[in-house]
DNA sequence: CGACTTTCTCTACTTAGTAGAAAAAGCCAA
DNA sequence: TTGGCTTTTTCTACTAAGTAGAGAAAGTCG
């Protein structure tokens, strides 16, 4: 079983949840509000390209109606190899975290 | 913000839960079990010593009345720093998780 | 002591994460 | 149409993490 890393499921998700405004320098942004993780402007690129090339994600050419300054975005989609992969993440993490000693899950509750 | 790593996660909860038996191969047996992920055999002493250097594990030598033969075991221990880091984690993971698109939380609900 | 068992250490290699400089591609003004 | 400004992506060199497997260490038992 090969696991999927934080990183790449972090910005699957982001990639889902920023839906069509899904393209580089935004993911980068929505990450670090999400999660506070924050990227160098040309580092989300890495392993953005990296889960395509896993067939993770698909990427389209920017709407071509924007009428904006600046290069054409390059906006990320999931694929359903992604979404499965994402489906697999949350059951790793599910069973990771059952069944643990009640003394540990204890000390491990969400404190406020 | 720097996020532990999957593995780290996965180690660092099953030495929780092997609490006075985690020690390196029972660690290994016990990854496998839980999340079917497989080491080689000296392969998580890796990232286990990686653990202890971080300040997250911490080891002591096995028990010295066990009669056993072949060289003696190590035991790994959680830290305090450990388990923050586990509760940051899964912090994390709630956050990353939550507030999804409906259309997309749809398709990733578990399947039996 | 020597053979056997069990567990750990070492290390070379592959893959992933990170930062920042530079290139690309568009708009706008002169 | 050229030059400058803006926005976004590409490139690449570097550091950190993950992986495999051979071999060393430290015990027991005959």
């Amino acid at each position: 079983m090969k696991l999927i890393s934080r990183t790449e499921e972090l910005l699957l998700l982001v990639v889902c949840r920023l839906q069509a405004d899904a393209y580089g320098l935004n993911i980068r942004d929505e990450v670090e509000a999400v999660s506070g993780k924050r990227f160098s402007v040309g580092g989300v690129y890495v392993p953005l390209d990296r889960l395509v090339r896993k067939g993770m994600l698909k990427t389209e050419k920017g709407a071509p109606t924007a009428e904006r300054m600046g290069r054409p975005r390059k906006r990320y989609i999931i694929t359903n190899q992604g979404l499965a992969m994402l489906r697999e993440a949350r059951a790793m993490h599910d069973a990771m975290w059952t069944g643990l000693p009640e003394h540990i899950a204890t000390q491990l509750r969400l404190v406020g």
